[in-house]
DNA sequence: TTATCATTTGAGCATCTGTTCAGGAGTTCG
DNA sequence: CGAACTCCTGAACAGATGCTCAAATGATAA
């Protein structure tokens, strides 16, 4: 609110105003734009989008688990969980030696649920 | 179905087949995955990302009308269409000169609703 | 303590990506 | 026809990305 701070609908706004009101819920800004690409650039990547299904399947699985998922090495998969839990897209909690990871996000749980649809009755 | 045609159960069974039968609709292979990660990478770019939630919102658009809701050149644009376009996320119909995008599938529209609503409310 | 296990971190590097620039193709109008 | 308009294509390049290797951290067990 850069013009004034009354939260009430001005009886003199033009057109342009009241259609701006109107679909503020609705418009998605450029950088709205840009973090909603952020989520979808984290899962865009077969190696990650691998790891987060098997968590979606299996709810928690320790990085060993994870990387018997997975065609790359250990710390690739490490690298991966790290960019993960950076975005908060997983959780983990550490048992012993091991570490568990879980999708962190209801959210993200049912992008992947439908996006899985998608695929296979799209 | 590359064993047997039959869709019955066999009574012989065992317990790992039992399993795989039983989550098939669930488990997502790793080709599925990489499948989706090609999708989830085509809405992880910004331009693209806010190209297509324009799309969302006004429904059609012209390239031209598409190169004002981004900050880069038409150029730019054409080629992030065309991207989209091969992996049939948009598609497009020509009207005289000018050349109208819309988003192609309703599981797209779907996935970003979804997304913008986990941002808002999230 | 030392050894081993589970996972992470940082560096280095080949590959991929998104952009702009220059030019081309298709369409309408004078 | 040629000019103007809308959009696309290909080349080139800076920057980002994801991998492996080598080394380090944190935790358990001998």
């Amino acid at each position: 609110m850069d013009v004034a701070t009354a939260p009430d609908i001005h009886p003199t706004m033009e057109l342009d105003e009241a259609e701006a009101g109107a679909t503020r819920e609705r418009i998605v800004t450029a950088e709205e734009a840009t973090q909603l690409a952020e989520l979808f650039r984290l899962l865009g990547d077969p190696t990650r989008a691998q790891l987060l299904y098997a968590l979606l399947e299996a709810g928690e699985l320790c990085v060993y688990d994870l990387t018997e998922t997975v065609q790359v090495s250990d710390t690739a998969v490490s690298h991966a969980l790290r960019l993960l839990r950076t975005a908060g897209i997983v959780a983990s909690r550490r048992a012993g030696r091991m570490i568990y990871y879980r999708l962190a996000d209801v959210h993200v749980r049912m992008l992947l649920d439908l996006s899985r649809e998608h695929l296979r009755h799209g």
